[in-house]
DNA sequence: GCTATCGATTGATAATTATCAAGAATATGG
DNA sequence: CCATATTCTTGATAATTATCAATCGATAGC
């Protein structure tokens, strides 16, 4: 792997208090490779070889039963995804594609594992990756159970919104389609949601959407870190950290 | 706490590899209760004290939003709840609650990070209970958006079977209108599709039910170890792990 | 620039799920 | 054991969400 994608790596919570030694020795091994779109990288079901690490694009987590499909989740640089697989040896529950080309480096998980035993810092930082993934799925389900699919998406739209730095304009980062999987319902279903919303202070003109009445947004999706994550403004700022959890932060 | 709890806790997965000394340390900080029906052990939104080992009884994990509520799973015992939030300092996203009477065990969560830290065996035990919980969460989230309601509580009960050994016949653990929030329907909804499935290979006797054609009710519920969980026909003669994993496992 | 392809939208309809309003069954407390 | 509360069931109805079909629009390759 390239020599400039290290800091990256070492930036993310996860690698960031890591003894250097033990960065310098997973780095080593590593390795950096670029994929083409809709690239299946990762299959539901198959045993994990490698942590992944999204260095640029993004990936879609994606789970299917009896010839149905739903996105679970999205994954955008830097971030990891499939560390709960280092940890347990059991099959992948979700199958990973690549949505645009993506640079992703690929760490062996036997190596990983005995970084793990080594360095008890990043034992520890995997631990607050696997909790802080835990806690994300704990959301989605929260968001599925409680509310409606308009509700949903109101509330992805503040959280948009807000991820951003509380802009009142910004471009869906991606497709509508994989959106409306993601957040549980059709894609028609999505579009009849988008143009409810107008009335609720969103505009859309394609995949711009712009609050216009933030006060009727936040009435319809009635906003709940405990339900949407923390509030994340200052995440913009910081380097390496920007992007990490923008739809949803996985492990694996 | 009493000593003969002491064994029953040091079988978990999670204490089982630790060194002995951790475990009695914890141990002489730990400190056993014994709490009545329907009481709030946990409150969302609170700060994590201390990480909880059900040894009696059951709890119910739920959730709640904007005046709805949803049952987000059923802890039994022996098995811990609220890891997550030992390794994470942040506020909790479901509350608990007794079900029935229930003995609780409960450490202080600072003991449990120095634990943690002192103790890589019990960090990496910590690890995969946590990957353990994420996983649990992430065929949470799968059956709500692959399954329709029929087929959820269709392999819910195929799980339930199988969780006892294959049995045929079994009473249900929880109250239906508990049961009914867990799988993401209303006590009517849950009523209907109990009734529905006396023509998919299932007898209904109160709380008493009975698979009298596993093919018909597998048609139905088409399971799948990627969502409804490994096959763990051995728990239950395994002690102490034999009621785990009842209906979620669940870390914080 | 033009066509082919794919995604997005819209309308009509159907399936699923929830709500409301009873009544039946079950448990709880004196 | 009876009275009371609670849960469970059932039916009628409404809301939500999905499916199907058609059109529109953007995008990519030639």
């Amino acid at each position: 792997m390239r020599d400039d994608e290290k800091p990256n790596l070492r930036r993310l919570p996860l690698f960031r208090e890591m003894m250097t030694p033990t960065f310098d020795s997973l780095m080593q091994i590593a390795y950096s490779q670029s994929f083409p779109p809709h690239l299946e990288l990762i299959r539901q079901g198959e045993y994990a070889d490698f942590l992944h690490v999204i260095i640029e694009g993004s990936v879609e987590l994606h789970a299917t039963w009896n010839g149905r499909d739903s996105v679970m989740g999205i994954v955008h640089p830097v971030s990891t995804f499939i560390l709960a697989a280092c940890v347990y040896d059991e099959p992948y529950l979700m199958s990973a594609r690549t949505l645009e080309r993506s640079q992703i480096v690929m760490i062996p998980i036997a190596d990983v594992r005995v970084a793990l035993r080594r360095d008890s810092d990043f034992a520890m930082a995997a631990m607050r990756e696997l909790a802080g993934g835990y806690r994300n799925f704990v959301r989605h389900a929260k968001n599925l159970k409680l509310r409606n699919s308009l509700e949903r998406l109101a509330a992805y739209i503040l959280h948009q919104s807000c991820r951003l730095g509380d802009v009142d304009s910004f471009v869906l980062p991606v497709e509508k389609r994989c959106l409306a999987s993601y957040l549980g319902m059709t894609p028609e279903n999505l579009s009849r949601s988008m143009r409810t919303l107008q009335d609720h202070g969103v505009s859309i003109q394609a995949t711009r959407l712009t609050i216009t009445d933030r006060a009727r947004l936040t009435a319809v999706a009635v906003p709940d870190p405990l339900m949407d994550g923390p509030i994340l403004k200052d995440m913009a700022a910081s380097p390496g950290a920007s992007k990490e959890a923008l739809t949803e932060r996985k492990s694996g």
